[in-house]
DNA sequence: GTGGAGTATCTTTTT
DNA sequence: GATACTCCAC
């Protein structure tokens, strides 16, 4: 690895770069004019103002090929920041595209999480870290957080760990360490909080481990308390370009403006009205600002939108202007007029997702709109993601192919990150956390006392748990077949650490010994579960993952980073996915379903945050419509189910911001003999009252009238379980139906309780409220 | 120590 | 409806 001075020493020879003296510059001519202002300002702050669909990634891309192109910097000296791995692999593409050479040569364009990590492994000294820190996920920092609060004696049940995480969370946004809490947050957790987060802190030091806000916390302190670092890294990079700067929290900030203090060649993109963060510690703020942070700065508008259609623009910003406090941009675009936006109402969630697969078809086929589409020029986008459930089961249903973006990711997936942490034990014995994950998986009749005996045989001499565990077996502190396989599991350990070092045996066959030997694949295989296969699936996609790194500590640095796993799986498929997720992509055929008020926008956000958090819906809302480029179909439910219960509610008040010029209202399904049979004659009745009411043309007086739809029924009252008044009558020999048993007999009756002979699983005592009469089964 | 049944909580959004 | 957690019976 190369040494920050050797990186000095390259300062020369870019001097030298720079006075190779300008080449043509034909890439200039693609731009319009704002855009090639923000290209051509290198020097001294600027501020990049981008609209949805203007164009920013390009300008973005094109400034750094100008700063390379002009001699102004080197490719290592520029410093080019963003917000997901996806961001930055693709500017990484479309600069070497524009070069006409791969853009390997820039080393410091990448998240500010990796960016942080190379650095932190440089100066991690500085802050008592040793440079083979591991990065602790979620996962890894809510058990050590239990840990410290069950030691600590707190109920947490009414405190639990999780709340505690976002309370830590929330201070390293903010660049808090625990001596620099505010005395206002000191009641926190119960007034535990600041105490607690110390411990944390501590606890992780000795592991040698920091989680992801410790990645950008660490660095801050390093480059305040030690100004000749700073000062280096200042010199070093002489660019700065920052993505999404709305996204931007305080701790990202300040670690901006300590590496920008010097020179000021900072330029950051954004689009206060794009800031979806919030809950994140994203401050607007740092946009809003930017001007007062550094005084001169240029601020270049982007407003023209190559994007989308006049009247998705139109729609777009008629909502997000009911914001306050925007920094202000009208977007405008010479595009043909197009279609209207689409709005439309249903009865409950499932139509709402019948009907969008019906209309994807008819699109696709051409039977609906001015062309015909891909499935994958079409995205729908939903504000949470368990309203993809609805969408999955439709489409699984009519074979319509579909991706989910984002969904549960491949390295959070249980038999991953078991595997993982057995390779994590190889590369670095030391590390308890992933230890405690594998001990007792497979099982090894290591139950809680076993691990405390091993826990403090580690603690009274100061060393790992592996080690502990070594001592425990050697002093005989665990017997029998505990102790047996404890040893098995210490021994192959150190077995597979020697492997490591053989030059012989490549690093996947390495993974695969240790997996079998561990008795972790058996482990599955002997699993007769139906998601068995799948799991085992997935462990041999683990080992091909290998294939691409030199060795597995190599990996493991990779995945701890990036946890999305692109699935370029071939064929066309509809996506679906999180407005949040959608950020910065564009489909010609937009899907938002559920605008209802409460989901959306949330009703926690709104609870929480207030105005502010309302207004964060807002532009969400904007974001979801700015991501189309040709139609826009916005939908919502009078009934969905919530926690498996019915719930109805009022269209969102958003509907009611959608400029009426700009939208279409359709005629909601199922009144022409479409889909939807097995109504009652009530409901059959209520949706037409609700068909007259969208076709009015004061549709937006809907809301006036919301004891209308927006209170409907209950779909059928057969349908909800029988409650426990009603249970109390069992008789004796009554045939009676379990979710998970199935059907029985009763043969006893003892208070809520009812024994039943069930005809497949067998005797079993019951509590009476799972239990229904057979003739009155749920279908 | 394990596994099953019963109970509580959950739903925003993620590097 | 699903999962994580707790409690109880082997």
């Amino acid at each position: 690895m190369s040494s920050f001075d050797e990186m000095d020493a390259f300062e020369g020879a870019s001097l030298s770069a720079r006075a190779m003296g300008a080449r043509p510059t034909p890439y200039l001519d693609d731009l319009n004019p704002a855009q090639r202002d923000a290209v051509e300002l290198l020097d001294g702050p600027v501020l990049m103002l981008a609209g949805a669909g203007t164009g920013k990634t390009k300008a973005l891309t094109t400034r750094i090929v100008h700063l390379l192109n002009t001699g102004a910097a080197r490719p290592n000296e520029i410093l080019a920041v963003t917000f997901t791995n996806k961001a930055a692999r693709e500017m990484k593409q479309r600069v070497g595209r524009m070069l006409g050479q791969p853009a390997e040569g820039m080393p410091w364009l990448g998240t500010f999480h990796a960016i942080c990590v190379k650095l932190l492994r440089r100066h991690g000294e500085l802050v008592n870290l040793k440079s083979n820190f591991t990065i602790l996920d979620t996962d890894d920092q809510l058990r050590l957080l239990k840990q410290l609060v069950r030691a600590a004696n707190i109920d947490d049940k009414r405190w639990p760990a999780r709340m505690l995480a976002g309370i830590i969370d929330d201070w390293k946004n903010r660049a808090l360490t625990p001596d620099k809490v505010p005395a206002a947050d000191a009641g926190a957790y119960n007034h535990k909080g600041v105490e607690l987060y110390a411990q944390y802190q501590t606890r992780l030091r000795e592991l040698n481990a920091v989680d992801f806000g410790d990645l950008l916390l660490h660095m801050v302190t390093i480059f305040q308390t030690h100004e000749d670092v700073l000062q280096q890294y200042q010199r070093w990079f002489r660019y700065i370009l920052v993505d999404e700067y709305q996204d931007t929290n305080v701790a990202q900030y300040m670690w901006l403006r300590l590496l920008a203090g010097a020179h000021k060649n900072i330029c950051c993109v954004g689009d206060d009205d794009q800031s979806i963060y919030g809950w994140r510690g994203a401050e607007v703020g740092n946009i809003l600002r930017f001007e007062k942070d550094f005084p001169g700065a240029h601020v270049v508008r982007l407003e023209q939108n190559y994007r989308s259609t006049p009247h998705i623009l139109a729609a777009a910003s008629n909502v997000i202007r009911g914001n306050q406090g925007r920094l202000g941009k009208e977007l405008w675009t010479e595009a043909a007029e197009g279609e209207k936006l689409r709005l439309i109402g249903h009865w409950d969630g499932e139509e709402e997702a019948r009907w969008i697969g019906e209309e994807i078809d008819a699109m696709q086929g051409g039977t609906r709109g001015v062309r015909p589409m891909n499935l994958d020029e079409m995205a729908i986008l939903v504000r949470a993601s368990h309203q993809m459930r609805a969408f999955e089961d439709r489409f699984l249903t009519i074979g319509l192919p579909y991706r989910v973006i984002g969904g549960p990711r491949f390295y959070e997936r249980m038999e991953i990150r078991d595997a993982m942490a057995y390779f994590r034990l190889v590369v670095s014995p030391e590390d308890d956390l992933a230890f405690e994950r594998i001990v007792n998986t497979p099982k090894r009749g290591l139950g809680d006392k076993a691990q405390q005996t091993i826990q403090m045989t580690a603690r009274a001499n100061g060393v790992s748990l592996v080690e502990g565990a070594r001592l425990a077996v050697e002093q005989g502190a665990i017997k029998g077949k505990g102790g047996g396989a404890l040893r098995e599991l210490v021994e192959g350990l150190a077995r597979w650490g020697r492997m490591a070092g053989d030059k012989d045996l490549t690093h996947m066959e390495l993974a695969e010994i240790v997996l079998d030997e561990s008795g972790y694949t058996a482990h599955w295989q002997n699993e007769k579960t139906p998601e068995a296969p799948g799991r085992l699936e997935n462990l041999k996609e683990l080992i091909k993952a290998l294939e691409g790194f030199e060795n597995l500590q190599g990996f493991l640095e990779h995945v701890s980073l990036i946890m999305d796993n692109e699935q370029n799986d071939g064929g066309a498929k509809v996506s679906i996915m999180t407005l949040h997720a959608a950020k910065g992509l564009e489909f010609p055929a937009v899907f938002l379903p559920g605008w209802e008020d409460g989901l959306f926008p949330s009703q926690r956000s709104m609870d929480e945050s207030g105005i502010k958090g309302l207004e964060e819906e807002r532009r969400l809302a904007y974001v979801g419509i700015t991501r189309a480029e040709e139609v826009c179909t916005i939908s919502f439910a009078a009934n969905r189910r919530v926690f498996g219960q019915w719930q109805n509610s009022m269209p969102s008040r958003f509907i009611d911001e959608l400029p009426e010029d700009h939208v279409e209202v359709l005629t909601p399904p199922g009144l022409y003999g479409g889909s939807g049979g097995g109504f009652s004659a009530q409901g059959i009745e209520t949706r037409a009252a609700e068909a007259n009411v969208y076709n009015s043309p004061g549709w937006k007086r809907l809301q006036a009238r919301q004891g209308q739809y927006g209170m409907a029924q209950p779909k059928e009252s057969r349908n909800t379980v029988i409650d426990m008044d009603a249970v109390a009558s069992f008789t004796l020999g009554e045939r009676v139906f379990h979710q998970k048993f199935g059907y029985g007999a009763v043969i006893g009756i003892e208070g809520d309780k009812v024994e039943v002979e069930f005809e497949k699983a067998g005797l079993k005592k019951v509590v009476a409220r799972f239990l229904n009469a057979s003739d009155d089964v749920p279908f």
